[in-house]
DNA sequence: CTGTTAGCGCCTTCAC
DNA sequence: GTGAAGGCGCTAACAG
């Protein structure tokens, strides 16, 4: 038992192992134990080793901080989120955590208020001030961010995650929510129905105005002349949706399927059809849109499209990542990816043929 | 335009504005301009004035890495996560989110697979390693870390979310699920219910076992005599859920309600029941646990206990970091604390008198 | 291929 | 009240 030097934590720092006590132990210098770290190509494969194996046995981690300071910049991204409502924001946030201990970038998480246009702003002001290299924008925080940056005052690069659209000034991953919901109506179409009702998510989301143009796409290319009356629009939550639905079926009890802009806004449909006897699929088929569990859960269980927000999101970060570097080595790059999803139409029993 | 001196990011280093900056510009030292940040008391009420303007002229933010390695450590918490079906992980990881940036501390999000109990301990000994302070860890994570940990090998302190009980060695922010369950199954006694099933969660999470008690408590309190074969264990999830709804229903055909351990099996039990024609709640009462979306978006509405994730975890956050700062000041610090919130009951449609 | 010299930006003594 | 040293842990430059 060497009582003289425990190696505990002294001074201030609260650092186990430095660089240093690694170098010592390993009778090398710092240096060469930063360039093992490094995985760079100038130590010798038998100092290497002996340098590897001490790392391991001190149970040494670098210091980020120190390493920050010193000049090795991990990029640092920001995720900005609306609400919690949204089982949607979960599988980003994860998604990104995922990708970021991945691809060694650090992140920083906030929440806006989309009420106020100026906060957003703000709140993406300061984080660039803070250090953020680049922004991550789920859905509806990238239209309201795009359009508060009208004319690109935000000088670091931003990835939209599952708009309904490509976004001017930013790239984006998404699926291609309109060609879905056109095979979707389409579906609808195949199975006999030519009275097809939308229930349409709200307009400040582009994914709501894709949605409803794959509907009325797939109406005309079946050769249904659409109607106005068929289409209710409407926030995507559940009280909402059960209010519009009651709407739409009232004012056209004729529909014998509605496709719903989300899966919240199909379980309020099959809510208000159970409450007023109307039998689902039998009289009524309904489709929603994102496969998140209430699809799988509600009875009967959503026809929907799955989409794969983790996967997209991880995309996302990788996305990001690579244009802070691109923007590191060359300030002027701004190239702009669209990368579209596939996405995959999930059957389940919430359709049958028009009686 | 003062073109001699704009301040780039010169050398390495990317600080847009640094301490010393400010400190020249306002004309005083940086010791100044740092007590000023520091809300210190020992600055003149008119320096202060004028280097808290100058700081929000120039911009100036302070550099994390730069005050991080000087000593001022901002607790660093590490949440270990399971999966992301399950709604209420979302609450947690917004929760914390939230919290965390409100409470100025870093946070590390990760995956852990229950499956290899080594592996649990070997990522929580890496984080730790790596500098993680203290830990959080939702309902499964917790009873699993804890069983891992047999004789607190763990060194920092850890914050349970959601377990059914409190757990040893670690601090607990949860609800009192088995008196609320208890209060459930009383509520469908006074309904005139007597004979009453239950879906139990895994074992392996305490708050299933909370709520089975909860179940055996009012029956008994009831002076019901209980049966095994109403009761019937599944994992949570959906799936699961109706073959072991189905199997509780095909070997107690005489069962008029149904406690189901969380909402999802709730759900599951409404689709069983939907598809073998037993009307919900006429034929069948059903009540789930956690007031999650597929509570209000199923049909009908299941009553059920709320629980507030988002603020049971906000407050863990709060927990572990006080904690932290306990035991930074003194490592013998190991109070643990148990933390009960109050649940709700939300009566929705799917409950009636017996018939 | 390895070791030395200077900081990165900030904070904590300690003098004044 | 304020200002000057010194160092936190690491790394980019150079030298050897």
């Amino acid at each position: 038992m060497d009582t003289k030097d425990t190696p505990r934590r002294r001074g201030r720092g609260t650092q186990k192992v430095t660089l240093k006590e690694v170098a010592d132990a390993a009778g090398v210098s710092m240096m060469t134990v930063s360039n093992v770290i490094h995985e760079r190509a100038n130590v010798g494969n038998d100092l290497r080793a002996l340098v590897q194996a001490k790392i391991k046995e001190l149970g040494y981690t670098p210091n980020r901080a120190a390493q920050q300071l010193a000049g090795i910049a991990r990029p640092h991204i920001g995720l900005i989120y609306t609400g919690v409502t949204n089982p949607f924001i979960a599988s980003v946030i994860v998604g990104t955590m995922k990708a970021a201990s991945r691809l060694q970038v650090d992140v920083s998480v906030e929440l806006a208020k989309l009420d106020d246009p100026k906060a957003l702003r703000n709140t993406m002001h300061r984080m660039e001030e803070a250090g953020i290299d680049g922004f991550l924008l789920p859905s509806p925080v990238a239209e309201f961010a795009a359009s508060t940056f009208k004319k690109k005052a935000l000088d670091v690069p931003a990835v939209a995650i599952a708009p309904g659209f490509p976004i001017p000034g930013m790239s984006a991953v998404r699926g291609d929510d309109r060609k879905a919901s056109h095979e979707l109506v389409t579906m609808l179409l195949d199975h006999g129905h030519t009275k097809i009702g939308h229930l349409a998510g709200p307009e400040t989301q582009s994914g709501s105005i894709a949605r409803l143009e794959g509907y009325k796409d797939a109406l005309a290319d079946g050769g249904i002349k659409g109607n106005p009356a068929w289409i209710v629009r409407t926030d995507f939550n559940f009280q909402e949706g059960v209010k519009a639905a009651e709407r739409l079926l009232k004012q056209e009890p004729g529909l014998t399927a509605i496709f719903a802009a989300n899966d919240t806004l199909a379980a309020s449909v099959l809510a208000v059809a159970h409450n007023s006897g109307i039998a689902v699929p039998e009289k009524l088929s309904v489709v929603g849109y994102d496969d998140s569990p209430v699809a799988e859960q509600a009875w009967p269980g959503l026809t929907t499209i799955h989409q794969d927000a983790l996967a997209m999101t991880e995309r996302a970060v990788e996305l990001l990542a690579a244009a802070i570097g691109r923007r590191k080595a060359n300030p002027e790059d701004d190239a702009d990816a669209d990368v579209v999803f596939p996405y995959q139409m999930v059957t389940r029993g919430s359709v049958a043929k028009a009686s």
